[in-house]
DNA sequence: CATGCTATTCAACGTTTGTTGAATACACAA
DNA sequence: TTGTGTATTCAACAAACGTTGAATAGCATG
């Protein structure tokens, strides 16, 4: 038998098909046969569905929320007593999301995809994305606000939109860009995703926002 | 009755139901509901529900594809003998975009959300968007290349990736940054999205792609 | 060993699902 | 009018769905 409990084994289970498949493509006899475990036991354990997916979707939030912050924070010390640079601010925004290849743990990596999942969608997206992330959103978009001196919000706001586009499209590892650039790209190389995502973020900030 | 023939509502219903909730957050009793019409004529029509769902998806691509295709074909018309800008070839590739709104026909934001959906999906994504759509991005980034001489061809494809992803989420309407801006941004306000995207981009693919 | 509590399975329920074959309505040609 | 092909509805199917109550196992504590 696995060394994990089984409700953690339903949790990892539910959070891969969920993540590949969305909420409605996947039904609890799935995720039992792929837990090794019994159907009734996801409604022993989570209620009714819907709790089981907020259940994976709150999991994993509150460790990658810190570990966002700390880079931020890290960065507005080692700024001290001034600004960090929008560079500086967006990969502190990114570069703790590579925990999903340095701790190994291919839960990691399927979480990641589910967020992508729920934020690029209207039906669960505002909601939820906002109950969980949007705490720790704001103090980014504070940060930029702080480096970004004389931007209007209207602009920060839309370039944040962006960067979370470009970065839910990474998340999401669909494939596509292999296909497209015949695999010299790879979905799921997210140093590379975000080696190009900050210079490239940062620059557009800069334009968008600051007086000429 | 409606003007339209019913073979017409169901796509126009399955089209915004599954741009909403996904291939498999839709019965087709929900669409015959919606199109006023019995359960078996869809697939009397359509065949399954998969090819429902590709026939949703192909219905709008070929129109979409030829206006933004002469869009870049203008650009480049007005830039002869040299290479259109690359804000004139991203501006290109957004602004048919908002014919969602210009022809007043729902549908069509209706159907940019359900390619919204596809992109960001693997387990749809890579393929279903290559069918229709290969053809008509390589042409931009063949032009994208031509506007950055000296590029290497992965930061190119990187960049149009940052691109793909800030335009998906637009396109999904989540709402999100109309909560997180206080209503500051609207998700459906298209034109300002663009307004900001375009130079957000372009700076992004020139301190990326060109040599310093 | 008995007791009690949690975890787990078993068996079944009432619905809903996608799909199909037969029946009907409708339009138009002969 | 009769015939013919297409469009549409009707009725029903077997399968799969989420959920639940009762039964069983495991394992502490007394």
């Amino acid at each position: 038998m696995s060394e994990s409990s089984k409700r953690d084994r339903i949790l990892d289970t539910a959070e891969a098909l969920f993540a590949e498949r969305g909420f409605d493509g996947v039904t609890l006899r799935q995720i039992a046969v792929g837990a090794g475990v019994d159907v009734a036991l996801a409604s022993y354990h989570f209620g009714k569905k819907l709790e089981l997916f907020r259940a994976v979707f709150e999991r994993r939030a509150p460790e990658l929320n810190s570990a966002r912050l700390n880079a931020l924070h890290a960065a507005q010390t080692a700024a001290a007593p001034g600004s960090p640079t929008v560079e500086a601010i967006i990969e502190a925004f990114l570069r703790p999301l590579e925990l999903a290849q340095e701790t190994g743990d291919p839960g990691w990596t399927h979480y990641l995809a589910l967020v992508a999942y729920i934020n690029n969608s209207a039906y669960w997206g505002s909601r939820m994305m906002s109950d969980l992330f949007d705490e720790l959103v704001r103090e980014f978009i504070a940060a930029l606000q702080a480096a970004l001196p004389g931007a209007r919000d209207e602009d920060i706001y839309w370039c944040y939109h962006n960067l979370s586009g470009a970065l839910t499209l990474t998340l999401a590892r669909t494939g596509r860009i292999d296909r497209l650039s015949s695999g010299l790209c790879r979905s799921d190389d997210f140093p590379a995703a975000y080696d190009h995502m900050i210079p490239f973020v940062a620059a557009g900030f800069r334009e968008v926002c600051l007086p000429k």
